[in-house]
RNA sequence: UCCGCAGUAGCUCAAUGGCAGAGCAUUCGGCUGUUAACCGAAGGGUUGUAGGUUCGAGUCCUACCUGCGGAGCCA
């Protein structure tokens, strides 16, 4: 059997061909009947002329929503189909008839969809979405790999808090101690930055804080390049060059999803470096004049951390993905390095998506100096123990090193332009969602 | 954890405190080019749960459950 896919159908104009796929959905009309069947690669209609052959056309007629089969026909031509072919059945093969199937083509809201996520991924938007989504995660390997980074991926069980902020999901651990589950390969990353120069790690990670909002997943994947003998504006360098690769990676090779999702491209085109990078100082003024037109409701202090309406309005000023660098240490992860002239300042820098998708990318310059961390774990009460590893690096051979992370998911959501991140990955975690 | 909104047929939703309704899906019938096809007919209900107000509650009140949006927190 000759199988070929829908997505090559047009190569094949003119021949039999066998089609693999399921019954999306069928059309009648008289003596003729519509079927459009979708084999995982796309969607195709599929003519059934009753007159041609009465038994096949009654057995096609039967066939519910979902329906597993196996099509032969020929390959033509046609102008009004969406991808130029259509197939003239010549026979069918039914594997399964489906009786009942939950997703019909009318719409539906969130919660039923959620429950029926297994089912869910099978229709197009969301195959438009997980398509982009794969070729996110392949661009931002490709460019990694491209430039000599190795991938060497933390573990997801981790015996403390990698940077003691953020809630952790704790699991018991055999017979005595707690594990938590990883919220960032960050402290590994620099151990396997110090073994190959430069390292990353790809692989999801978990966060416990009851946050239910469009940007929030329980559990979500993040990419993390570590690179020795590296500064602040390093970070900055390559998480600008890695995100542009990914936006031009998706615009070349998945502009039908992205049509499919009504993606305005030209807000993708015009995502070239150099992105604008502020100072903290100057986001705070900018947060201010905010306030003072009544765009934001509160006043934005120096010192603070940004709230979601804060960053929001920040990355709407700009058009680009903006950067926002030397944030007050107090408000960071204890293990940032500081700024020479300001020790206050910690040199990290976040990047904030345009059009309101939020951070994207975080990250920085660490502490190069083994006195200066062991204060930094005292004074944030962390169990000094578990970070003597951690300080074996400041020990044999401490270089500046810096890196970030990146999230896919809210990169994938701003990509495609969709509400929430819980479509960006096939089966989402969330605050009050752990099925299918 | 806090604030706000919602829950009625398999699904999406209507119903001034007064007979429980429509579209889609399903089943049956019609149609030779449909694009969420269309046209006709039929079946389909413990109105999230428990209590209360009322002659009468899907509708008003209280509590709880479930979900959604947001805040805080976070990427």
């Amino acid at each position: 059997m000759n199988q070929v896919y829908v997505n090559e159908l047009k190569n094949h104009i003119g021949e039999e061909v066998t089609l693999k796929g399921w019954l999306y959905n069928s059309r009648s009309s008289g003596k003729l009947l519509f079927l459009l069947v979708r084999d995982g690669t796309g969607i195709v209609q599929c003519v059934v002329f009753k007159p041609n052959n009465e038994s096949l056309f009654e057995t096609a007629k039967s066939l519910g929503q979902e329906s597993s089969i196996i099509v032969r026909g020929k390959v033509r031509e046609d102008a009004r189909s969406p991808i130029g072919v259509e197939l003239e059945v010549t026979d069918l093969e039914v594997i399964q008839n489906v009786e009942g199937y939950p997703i019909t083509p009318k719409e539906h809201g969130t919660e039923f969809l959620m429950d029926h996520r297994h089912l869910w991924i099978r229709s197009r938007r969301q195959h438009a979405i997980l398509r982009i989504r794969h070729t996110v995660v392949k661009a931002t390997r490709d460019f990694l790999d491209n430039r000599g980074f190795i991938l060497a991926d933390a573990p997801i069980f981790t015996p403390n808090a990698c940077e003691g902020t953020t809630t952790l999901f704790e699991v018991n651990y055999f017979d005595h101690d707690k594990a938590y589950l990883t919220q960032s390969g960050q402290l590994y990353n620099e151990a396997t930055a110090a073994a190959f120069g430069r390292s990353y790690c790809f692989g999801p990670v978990f966060r416990a804080e009851r946050s239910k909002t469009r940007r929030h997943l329980t559990e979500f994947w993040m990419v993390e390049p570590e690179m020795a003998y590296a500064t602040l504006d390093d970070v900055m360098n390559l998480a600008e060059e890695m995100v542009c690769y990914v936006v031009e990676r998706v615009l070349e090779e998945r502009r039908d999803d992205l049509k499919t999702l009504e993606r305005d491209v030209s807000k993708l085109e015009r995502i070239k470096a150099p992105f604008p990078r502020i100072h903290y100082d100057e986001a705070v003024k900018i947060l201010q004049d905010g306030y003072e037109k009544g765009a934001l409701e509160n006043k934005f202090e120096w010192g603070g951390d940004f709230g979601a309406p804060d960053e929001t309005y920040l990355s709407s000023q700009f058009e680009l993905p903006v950067f926002v660098h030397h944030f007050p240490a107090s408000i960071k992860a204890f293990y940032f390095e500081r700024d020479k002239e300001r020790p206050e300042l910690a040199l990290g820098a976040d990047l904030l998506a345009p059009e309101g998708y939020g951070e994207i990318v975080g990250g920085g310059q660490r502490a190069f100096d083994l006195e200066f961390l062991e204060k930094q774990i005292a004074e944030h009460n962390l169990p000094r123990e578990a970070f003597e590893w951690y300080l074996d690096l400041r020990r044999y051979g401490s270089v500046p090193h810096a890196g970030f992370g990146m999230g896919i998911e809210r990169c994938v959501a701003w990509i495609c332009g969709i509400e929430h991140v819980r479509e960006t990955i096939p089966f989402p975690r969330m605050l009050y969602r752990l099925r299918p």
